[in-house]
DNA sequence: GTGGATGAG
DNA sequence: GGCTCATCCAC
């Protein structure tokens, strides 16, 4: 009688979250929606997964669907080629931002020099997605839009204890080292689990009918496929969840047609592969884990209309390789038996993490061939890796991948880090103006996520700092970007918060530029403008990164290592340095360190004097709550756009007409003025309140009535006030 | 902290 | 290949 290799310790260590997922008997699942982007558009349409549905973004695709693949469209195609390949094809174009408006919408002809794309309605599906799964399982974690991660392990034990009750540990004092009991034989399980669910590819190992590779202990991996019609009733746990009313689809050939009326008992006449043989428990959960997944997947079809792949193996890397290999609408399960002979099918530049020029520079450095890569890769020792990485960690990292061994935890939070709102422009924008409106789109735009995020967490999460991102390629490529500390406001205030900042940020962009130009060249026209926030503040840090187990191999450590190898390596990077430090010394007079100091040197200074940054934000958008207009009458330029469209402020000040974007500058003038103090570039809108502003009465203010306005020069245009409309206490 | 680079889809 | 998003890393 044989025994198992696994112990209870194994089995028993399913139950908890910090343990699971690093047993051998660890069983997790990867699931990825097809065709993402294209399938949210054929359910949003009504429309069938046959269809040939592809997602456009202006005259590109970016997401085509299987309906539309038969017809040989791929990604890297143009809209007039993908018609002359399918003339009946559906071209669903992605949401847009219309410029100056506030929401997204499906708009009819989106024209790219007008509008910006919005992937809200894609988030707004994932998450819908998302939550079915979390009805199964609460250890998930969200890997992309369309990708996440399940640890099944304590599902799958908690089944196999219903079914297998000798893996109970009753004793007090038993040694959970003790190894568990002989697996059952499939004649031994209950009939409806005798499969592994519907559309499942299963990898499996032949003992007998090795090949070739068995030389180096590889087996041949078999493959086998489930008939479609073969899903059978889940007794797994599962909310029980009313139907929403989805109704496309259901029809078509390609998808699961099962639901509680068509169920069939699978094994009845299909049953597993005549060689199949549990092994040992790890084949048991296994076998668990497919049926769940495929009830899971079942449901999200049922319910939304959305059909997945997925792949279930012991680690994450094997789930995603998995549930990559047989789309769409497919599951891929790896046995552990498997592992080698699977792994052997991939390239060591498929291993997540190792897709760009960290997977190129190891292979170079270790010689491996572009094909056949893995299996090279597995002959090295740990000790050959670590000598010719120069890095235990990344090689022991690597050698564990190879083997399926790179046990990684599902983060059930992972916390997002950045958002950002961007856009190319192939014309570039030409003006100072067009970037404006543009910034007021972004800043909407990420106002709304930011609050989504805050809803969706059911914390406070709010980041630190706003960045604008641009480039140009005139007269050659060139890119900069800028940042500040986003100071803390409430939340109905923090599209105009990052507004008014975002502004700033670009004129400190415009300035830069025409220092380190001597005047002649500005930022425009851009060809890309961007505007992002990130250093989100708040609970939970436990944030891991989906892909990137090799995020440590550093560029330069690998480039240094290629030094070592490659003689002619030192040269080029040489030389890149060099190139580098000259482009920094051709902007001598404002370098980012003099912006930083002089910025950090205001903020301090202020900070001393214990402004309160809400508070003199609530000051300035005070007006937004006049309550003595009529809130019909209550005109701001919040709300209100002049004539030319651009927003506008009366100071109270000066009595000028400051243009929105132009505010930060304007009471930095005031500042420096009331100050004396010439070096102030820059400040969040936090500290537009500045000290002694802030405090300035009425009379004292209007004493600067014709001053200048501030030192950009630019032109502003005056604005009568309006009736009604209040004045801007900066 | 700031700016640039990389990876992924 | 263009576009968008997110994260990492050197300075």
């Amino acid at each position: 009688m044989k025994t198992s290799a696994y112990t209870f310790r194994n089995l028993y260590d399913l139950e908890k979250k910090n343990t699971s997922y690093a047993s051998p008997l660890a069983v997790i699942a990867h699931i990825d929606l097809d065709a993402f982007y294209a399938q949210c558009e054929q359910v949003r349409l009504g429309l069938k997964a046959t269809d040939p549905v592809v997602c456009r973004q202006w005259n590109g695709l970016i997401a085509i669907g299987y309906g539309a693949r038969k017809y040989g469209i791929s990604r890297h195609e143009n809209v007039a080629s993908a018609k002359e390949k399918c003339p009946g094809i559906i071209l669903a174009h992605v949401a847009t931002f219309k410029m100056g408006e506030a929401h997204w919408k499906y708009h009819e002809d989106p024209d790219s020099q007008t509008h910006k794309v919005s992937l809200d309605p894609y988030r707004r599906e994932s998450r819908r997605i998302l939550s079915i799964f979390k009805n199964y399982c609460n250890i998930i974690e969200k890997a992309s839009i369309d990708e996440s991660f399940l640890d099944l392990g304590k599902l799958v034990l908690q089944k196999a204890l219903e079914l297998f009750p000798e893996l109970l540990v009753n004793e007090v004092g038993f040694d959970m080292e003790n190894k568990l009991p002989e697996p059952p034989k499939l004649t031994d399980f209950p009939e409806q689990y005798r499969c592994f669910g519907n559309e499942v590819i299963m990898i499996t190992t032949r003992d007998t009918n090795s090949i070739e590779k068995s030389e180096k202990g590889v087996e041949a991996a078999e493959v086998y496929q489930k008939k479609p019609d073969e899903l059978i009733e889940s007794t797994m746990p599962c909310i029980s969840l009313k139907s929403e009313n989805f109704e496309a689809c259901t029809s078509d050939e390609h998808l699961p047609k099962n639901n509680k009326n068509n169920i069939s008992k699978a094994n009845d006449d299909e049953p597993l592969p005549k060689d199949f043989e549990i092994k040992d428990w790890d084949d048991v959960l296994i076998l668990l884990a497919s049926n769940l997944v495929s009830s899971m997947r079942q449901e999200l079809f049922n319910r939304l209309g959305y059909t997945c792949s997925a792949g279930i193996g012991r680690v994450r890397t094997i789930a995603k390789l998995a549930s990559g290999m047989n789309k769409p609408n497919k599951q891929t399960v790896v046995r552990n038996c498997a592992i080698e002979s699977f792994m052997s099918n991939f390239e060591a530049t498929d291993i997540p993490g190792l897709g760009g020029k960290k997977g190129t520079s190891i292979a170079r450095i270790l010689n491996l061939p572009n094909s056949g890569s893995l299996s090279i890769l597995r002959e090295f020792s740990l000790p050959e890796l670590e000598e010719k990485l120069h890095d235990a960690t990344i090689a022991q990292k690597l050698y564990n991948s190879l083997r399926g061994l790179d046990y990684g935890e599902i983060n059930t939070r992972v916390d997002v880090k950045s958002m950002q709102s961007s856009k190319q422009f192939r014309p570039g924008i030409k003006d100072h103006e067009i970037a404006v409106k543009w910034l007021k789109v972004y800043s909407g735009e990420l106002a709304v996520r930011i609050g989504e995020l805050e809803e969706e967490t059911g914390t406070k999460r709010r980041p630190r700092v706003l960045r604008i991102n641009h480039r140009q390629f005139q007269p050659s490529l060139i890119q900069r970007s800028r940042q500040m500390p986003i100071p803390d406001v409430p939340m109905d205030k923090l599209q105009d918060m990052l507004f008014i900042n975002s502004c700033q940020l670009l004129k400190e962009l415009e300035q830069e530029s025409l220092a380190a130009s001597y005047g002649h060249i500005t930022i425009y026209p851009a060809a890309l403008l961007s505007l992002g926030v990130s250093n989100f503040e708040g609970p939970g840090e436990n944030g891991k990164k989906i892909v990137d187990f090799f995020s440590q191999i550093s560029d330069d450590k690998l480039q240094s290592n290629l030094k070592k190898d490659l003689e002619k390596l030192p040269f080029e990077t040489a030389s890149l340095v060099t190139e580098k430090q000259q482009s920094r010394k051709a902007n001598p007079k404002i370098g980012p360190s003099k912006y930083l100091s002089a910025r950090t040197e205001t903020e301090s200074s202020l900070l001393k004097k214990k402004v309160d940054p809400i508070e003199g934000l609530d000051r300035f958008f005070s007006l937004g709550k006049a309550e003595k207009t009529a809130p019909s009458e209550r005109k701001s330029g919040l709300e209100n756009e002049s004539s030319n469209n651009r927003l506008f402020f009366p100071c109270e000040k000066c009595d000028k007409s400051i243009y929105i974007e132009d505010i930060p500058e304007h009471s930095d003038w005031h500042f420096a003025k009331d100050m004396a103090q010439k070096q102030r570039l820059s400040s969040p809108i936090s500290l537009l309140s500045s000290p002694s502003t802030f405090k300035l009465p009425i009379a004292k203010q209007s004493s600067m009535k014709n001053q200048e306005l501030g030192r950009s020069g630019s032109v502003k245009k005056k604005v009568k006030l309006e009736k009604g409309q209040t004045k801007l206490k900066f």
